[in-house]
DNA sequence: CGTTATTACTTGACATATCAAGTATATCTG
DNA sequence: CAGATATACTTGATATGTCAAGTAATAACG
C-alpha cells in the first residue's frame, strides 16, 4: 500500500470515528433521542408514502435487518413509530412515524442541522463538499456491488 | 442548511456507517480479532517506545478513556497486550503489545491493507484521496479545538 | 504537613450492535 | 395441491460502547 493511500485511509477513519459519534451525542443532548433513533425518524418523516416496510427501511439506511427489527421494536414501545402487519403479505411489517415521533424529529432537525453546519459545512469549502460527494458515491457504488449487507431488494 | 451541505453530509454519513463497519467485519473474518482490537494493536505495534500509557493511547486514537480501559482489560485477558503500573506514577498504566499480539497484528495488517485497497484506494483517484486528506484535517482540527473527547494531554 | 484538588484510571449498569437460530407466511415445482 | 424453498422478520445470547460514580495516588495550597 502506498503512503498516500494509507494516509488517506487513516484520515478517513479518524473523522468517521470522531465526527459521527459526536453528532450522535449532540442529538441525545438536545433532543433526548439516540443518533440511531434520529436517523430512523428522519428517514420516516421524509417518506413519500405514509409507511415503509422494515426491509426497505433497513436497506435504505444500510442497516442489517435484525438491527432494524430491534430498533423499531424499541421505538414502537417508546411511541416514536408504529409497526403494523402488511395486509397483502403478512410476513411484512409497515413502519410509520407517530405524531409524537414527528414532533420530536421536527424539533431535532434544525438543531442537528446547526451542529452539522458547525462541524462540517462551515469547516469545508464548496469544492471540498463536492469532492466528498463524488468520493462517497464512488465508495457507495463499490459497496453496493461487492459487499451488500442484505440480499438485494428489487427496485 | 443549503442543498449541497445536506447532500454532502448525507453522503459522508453513508460511507462512514457502511465502509468502517465493513472493514471491521473483514478483520474479524480473516484474523479473528475485532476492528477495535485491530486498531489498538496497530497503534501499539507502531510505537517508537515499548509502551504507552493508557491515557495517551486513548487520546491518540480519539477514544474515551473508559472505553480504552475496558478494551485493554479484555485484551490483557486475551493475552494480546500487557498492562503494568508505571513506576514513577502508580496511577498510570503502561500498555504494551505482547508477542502474541504482535504476531496477530503482523498477519492481519497485510490482509487488511488489501481490503482497504479494494474498497477505498482503488475506488478513488489520487486527487480524491488528496482532497480527502485535506477534508479530514480540516474536520479533525475543528473537533480537536471545539469538541475534545477527554481533557487535553499536553504534548 | 494536613487538607483539598486533580489526575488516572476502574467499575458496574445500562443501551446498543451483531450473530446465529428460529418462526411464520408466501411462493414455486413437479 | 403437497412438499420443498424462499422470504420477512423475531428472538436471545454475547460483545461492545457509554455514562455516572467510585477509588487511589499525586500535586497544590495555605
Amino acid at each position: 500500500m502506498k503512503e498516500l493511500d494509507s494516509k488517506a485511509w487513516r484520515a478517513f477513519h479518524r473523522i468517521g470515528t470522531s465526527l459521527l459519534p459526536h453528532l450522535g451525542r449532540q442529538v441525545t443532548n438536545h433532543s433526548g433521542i439516540s443518533g440511531a433513533e434520529y436517523v430512523v425518524l428522519v428517514a420516516l418523516s421524509e417518506l413519500p408514502a405514509p409507511s415503509i416496510n422494515l426491509n426497505r427501511l433497513a436497506t435504505g439506511l444500510g442497516w442489517e435487518i435484525s438491527r432494524m427489527s430491534h430498533q423499531i421494536s424499541r421505538m414502537d414501545e417508546a411511541g416514536l413509530v408504529k409497526k403494523s402487519k402488511n395486509i397483502e403479505d403478512s410476513r411484512c411489517f409497515d413502519v410509520s412515524i407517530t405524531t409524537k415521533g414527528r414532533k420530536i424529529a421536527e424539533a431535532a432537525i434544525p438543531l442537528q442541522s446547526q451542529e452539522i453546519n458547525h462541524c462540517f459545512s462551515q469547516v469545508l469549502t464548496q469544492e471540498q463538499m463536492k469532492s466528498l460527494i463524488e468520493i462517497s458515491e464512488a465508495i457507495s457504488q463499490h459497496m453496493k456491488e461487492h459487499h451488500p449487507l442484505n440480499k438485494k431488494v428489487d427496485k
